[in-house]
DNA sequence: CGCACTATTGAGTATAGTCAACCGGTGTGG
DNA sequence: CCACACCGGTTGACTATACTCAATAGTGCG
């Protein structure tokens, strides 16, 4: 909505320039991202292996569906959904990324990329090549492990949601939606009850199996409820509690 | 559930005597399983990690959600599923595990089981220490590639599920269930036509998403309409051709 | 032999999907 | 600068898909 009014049309979508490239020890996600647990040497070896940083536009491909796959994206700042195109030209969302999360894992055993990668508002990633990741992990003990962990997490994240769309109702999955968006942002540091949504209906709607309407018509309900307030894109938690309650009634 | 019954008290459940410890060197599954790709000298280092298999009596858990993660485990005879239990005591179905799968992958982000896992008939697994499994990983530069791999793969195979949970309706998850079912058994070796079902109606259901009902009611209908003849828990698949093409109706 | 479990099938229902109209804000072009 | 078109969102009416409840039958194990 707002961000697009936001966009300079003249910025380029390139790598940043080599002085300011990414840099882990002066970053403020150190903490969420890769770096976890390092000491400042180690990270210092982490960011020599970071070649660049890359702007892209709300609305642009950081990458597409068959890409071959060399490196992973840490998301800097803004937020991308990955889409899963059918041949009938149809997208269906498969995830969600905000600040600090690793997107490309899944290509790591194809060599492609599975899925493509768009903005949902002008952000930046930063480049991490597998390759070289992979030599790293061997030499920082700390690093591997947390590298696993940020895939188990992955796969563990992923399991949640197969269970959310396999066993619950369409409530429940929105409010589980809304619960999980809501965790993330406060790891971010941001408010917990408070935040802008970064897709339209019809995405969360993709994602969560449900159509645009319902997905319309629940936060409509949730409203009149009394859980949320919302309007437009800004979601605000009324009765955090309630809505918990609603993705208990898991048949 | 049911299968308590089954299950003889006295078969103990114990890890087998060192003289039939694991041994990927003399393992069918080396193909499929961590050793691919890997030279003889290398498997032998493999070899010398994993400390033993372990027997799991179908009905029985390998492991319950909660147990602290130490190891993974390849699935070397036999099936497992992993499931998911709510408070209310209702159980849901996360995966299904065959012959050289791992199961395990996503305990390492919490460093607990996160699901249970339970044999879906008389199992064997191979036992992996993660701890010296990370180390080989450190000095095995194929091994670590090929485990990243595995992970990667995992998180690919969640996110078609998700997209299947998500998208597709009844009839096309199951004919995607049998289709990636047939693929996973023509891996092995089987027949990718003909196979058994290791699990019962209601257990499709869970992974599905769907009731037992409706599963029951869909092969019913794939029968009628000469896709797959089913017997029980023996299934034939008449028409692949057929069958592909239900799940290609998305959206 | 009988019980417990698995599976099949039917009838009625509820949930979410489809189709459609309408609204408001935003950005574009006359 | 205003009008208009477009996109995202809301709401309503109707419908279809899959769920629920229920009855019945076949298997396999104790």
């Amino acid at each position: 909505m707002t961000s697009t009014r936001r966009t300079s049309p003249t910025l380029p979508i390139i790598a940043a320039p080599a002085n300011i490239k990414a840099a882990c020890s002066s970053c403020s996600l150190q903490e969420l991202c890769l770096p976890v647990g390092l000491s400042p040497a180690e990270i210092d070896r982490l960011d020599r292996i970071i070649s660049s940083r890359h702007a892209t536009r709300r609305g642009s491909s950081l990458y597409r569906i068959g890409d071959p796959f060399s490196n992973l994206y840490a998301v800097r700042t803004g937020a991308f959904k990955t889409v899963d195109l059918s041949e009938d030209g149809s997208e269906k969302i498969t995830g969600f990324y905000l600040s600090g999360e690793i997107l490309g894992l899944d290509a790591i055993s194809t060599d492609r990329q599975n899925f493509g990668a768009v903005a949902l508002e002008d952000s930046e990633v930063c480049v991490l090549p597998f390759k070289r990741l992979e030599e790293l992990l061997r030499e920082i003990p700390a690093l591997q492990h947390h590298f696993h962990k940020i895939m188990s997490r992955d796969i563990m994240r992923d399991q949640g949601l197969m269970l959310l769309l396999a066993g619950m109702k369409a409530d429940a999955r929105l409010g589980a939606f809304l619960i999980g968006l809501s965790q993330r942002f406060a790891n971010l540091g941001y408010s917990a009850m408070r935040f802008r949504l970064r897709m339209t209906r019809e995405e969360i709607g993709s994602y969560l199996g449900l159509t645009l309407e319902t997905v319309s018509r629940l936060f409509s309900r949730f409203s009149e409820e009394g859980l949320i307030r919302i309007d437009r894109r800004e979601v605000e938690i009324l009765d955090f509690t309630a809505l918990r309650a609603i993705i208990e009634v898991r048949d």
